[in-house]
DNA sequence: TTTCTTAACTTGCGTTTTGCAAGTTGACTT
DNA sequence: AAGTCAACTTGCAAAACGCAAGTTAAGAAA
């Protein structure tokens, strides 16, 4: 399991964030529910980078526990759940903007998400305020 | 060692982002350095959550092999060398304020950092720029 | 000239986390 | 009664981590 919060406590705020999801999976399950809408356990699974099901069932568990996402039944299909980001989860939108305009600046190589990226440097705001509002940007 | 820039490689700019600083302690080690002006191993290892040696060698090799941080030996003291952030390291600086500044909003437990935190809500252009010119905060 | 000191690592080794594959659950559908 | 399917759980080998102890190299001290 995880590095739980609190282990490397020591106040710093990015500490903080980093507890929460400084590790290589949590941003990339952030980035499907904020940007590509994704709700579902089966569709994060499914994601570009292959994560594996264990460390899916972590991960979330993990960011349900830190306020970063919810869990509720599907209304309209009784095996499946729905993954929602919370206000906190939603108000990580500027990092997670901040991150992409920072590597369309130096990652060379050709990138997914061309689409955001563009986006962003069009209109950062509305970017933000889209996922803020739980829309799809 | 940590996974390599290139396993994930699914061309997203997150994923991009994470496969060099995703960890729990590149981050920790880029804040030392931009916002404490920390300059050699030894500050470093020093720092408030106490990374292990073997493991800040392996970063800072990992950080200078991605071009966020160069080594050169200390012109003042012939067994120290400097660490230094460069113009992509320094460019962190929007990524590593959304984190303060989400934190300062999420996280109610009191923390170190206070007064970096008061700065960027101040005056968010100037703490960026600041780094940007290899300059504390 | 031998010993000491010090910054920056490296090595060993036990513990923890990860990742792949296969198995489980439970309500509905056939 | 058997099949389906989303969402997990379990087992196990491989990789990464973390602590402690050891190494290196060159100038300073004795």
């Amino acid at each position: 399991m995880m590095k739980k919060a609190g282990k490397y406590d020591s106040g710093c705020p990015i500490a903080y964030g980093l507890s929460i999801f400084g590790d290589q999976w949590s941003l990339l399950v952030i980035r499907d529910m904020a940007i590509k809408g994704v709700q579902t356990y089966g569709e994060l699974l499914e994601g570009w980078e292959g994560i594996s099901t264990n460390i899916l069932a972590q991960r979330l568990k993990h960011l349900e526990e830190n306020g970063i996402i919810t869990k509720r039944r599907d209304p309209d299909n009784w095996r499946s759940f729905v993954y929602e980001l919370t206000v906190k989860g939603r108000e990580l939108a500027p990092v997670i903007a901040e991150i992409i305009l920072w590597s369309g600046r130096h990652n060379t190589a050709p990138h997914a998400m061309t689409d955001t990226l563009k986006k962003i440097q069009a209109d950062r705001g509305q970017f933000e305020d889209r996922i803020r509002n739980g829309q799809t940007p």
